[in-house]
DNA sequence: GTTCCGCATGAATCGATAG
DNA sequence: ACTATCGATTCATGCGGAA
């Protein structure tokens, strides 16, 4: 039995990474902190020094990645004065100037989205999931995330609530209705570019950037086992967890002690769990 | 009665706006052909050359735009040679450069979109519909596209405990307590910033760029009735049909002979129904 | 085992007030 | 004038205990 790797270090990505070898890993996904977001525990980047903060932290994730990897950046702009900031889509233009393709954008749709109300916009719902690769011949397994029409048929249609019906709003039948036929003798579709996971709210100790389920699924897309993933920006290990419970090596690159040995407890932990959760996480496709 | 004037001009529109007067119109929704898109009927704009081509009509929008006005532009970068082009992103940088405000990044979900298989990409289930004003100060009426309360409150707002009612403000700052009793006869909330509106699958040989819901759905929430829309990429007409129906005033400027021919007979159809169909889009509220 | 119910909490944003 | 802090507003979900 081959074993799975799973290293957390401590320190600024922009050096540690120097550490790692070039073209040695197979996907990079990763929730930096936004600007502004989360003072009190990373110091706050300011919007307008965002793009220069970034840039040498993605010019060596561009040299470790391999030319067949991916690099999925989960990141939203914040509204200020009543404007949405550019400094997301100026990081976009010099990412490609870096080197970088700008082959997809992926939209997560948050159902569950922070509630609020003011005069001037409605609730923010969705982040932007930036692919970006190196070459035009990356590695995909389009097949690893379909999703299954039994189930999507029988539980997606049948947990459909009825105000979902309502709000989805299905008009002259061109919604469900009309093209269930088709998917009849189907087993399995592919999904699209728009991905709805529910954010994680538990009442636990700390907070997650972004659920399993969002790693999980550019993981199973992008890899497959023992390939090597790598998450600069850790936090509290969600990637590290579960590209070790799908058996994928990991390197994860964490600025903050407490978070650093966090995460090394919930690794240990999660050995003895791993034969336990293989199914789960191997064969679910629960999407 | 007041009559409701819908008015669609022949002509580009980088001309035409020149003879609509400044600070005249409440709404500017459209959807403007896609670069390289569309290439049999308008010509096809390079997308090298898309922002050049759209700053000289969006500054004439912004004359003739009111201070309280918005102008809603639904838009979405193609993806040629495996990247998604940038002209977009870019468009969004030289428009605040112009003088616009970017408030916000509507996403239109397509819950049906076109079928499709490439070895590098997923369906595309989304496009963007870029929210730009004058001022800090716009109109927005955001109790008319209130939607149904979820299914959650059904079972959870019948029996409210003593603390359910009390404002409990305490627990690490997140700043966010609860007072539940401020839902107990609610039946709407106030949408996000994703919405859902089906595509239009017809065989016409003319492209309608978006259903009426998604021009309805923004009517409703930036305009009230008499108001005056304009779509300076009239096109089939879509969105002077729905303002006809809404009772709101409309201009529509289209460069092809054939769609304003179209369009002109498809207001004068709709003069009939304008009464049958006033209830439909005045009350109904149906997102 | 299920289902139901109480409860906590979340990458938020604006406007007013204070330094 | 310009920045920092504070108060107000709000909806969907997972967890855990009870029925």
């Amino acid at each position: 039995m081959i074993e799975i790797k799973t290293e957390i270090f401590l320190g600024d990505s922009k050096d540690i990474l120097k550490d790692i070898g070039e073209n040695s890993i197979d996907l990079i996904v990763t929730s930096p902190p936004y600007a502004d977001r989360r003072k009190n525990t990373y110091g706050g980047i300011k919007p307008e020094k965002y793009v220069e903060w970034f840039l040498p932290i993605s010019k060596q994730l561009l040299r470790v990645l391999k030319p067949t990897g991916t690099f999925i950046l989960n990141i939203k702009e914040k509204a200020e004065d009543g404007e949405r900031h550019t400094y997301v889509i100026e990081l976009i233009l010099e990412l490609r100037k870096q080197g970088w393709l700008w082959t997809e954008e992926f939209i997560w749709h948050k159902k569950n989205c922070y509630p609020g109300k003011w005069p001037n916009r409605f609730r923010d719902a969705w982040e932007r999931c930036l692919q970006f690769n190196k070459t035009k011949k990356f590695d995909m397994y389009q097949e690893e995330v379909m999703v299954p029409i039994g189930d999507w048929a029988n539980g997606r249609l049948k947990n459909l609530s009825e105000t979902d019906k309502i709000r989805d709003n299905s008009r002259n039948g061109s919604g469900f209705g009309k093209n269930i036929s088709n998917w009849l003798n189907r087993k399995e579709v592919y999904p699209t570019n728009v991905l709805n996971f529910a954010t994680v709210c538990n009442n636990k100790n700390h907070s997650a950037a972004f659920p399993e389920e969002l790693p999980e699924w550019f993981i199973r897309l992008f890899t497959k086992e023992f390939d090597w993933v790598l998450d600069p920006f850790a936090g509290s290990g969600t990637t590290l967890t579960v590209a070790k419970k799908m058996k994928r090596n990991s390197i994860g690159i964490e600025i903050l002690p407490e978070y650093v040995d966090m995460v090394r407890e919930t690794i240990q932990e999660n050995q003895f769990f791993l034969f336990e959760t293989k199914e789960k996480y191997g064969q679910s496709k629960s999407f």
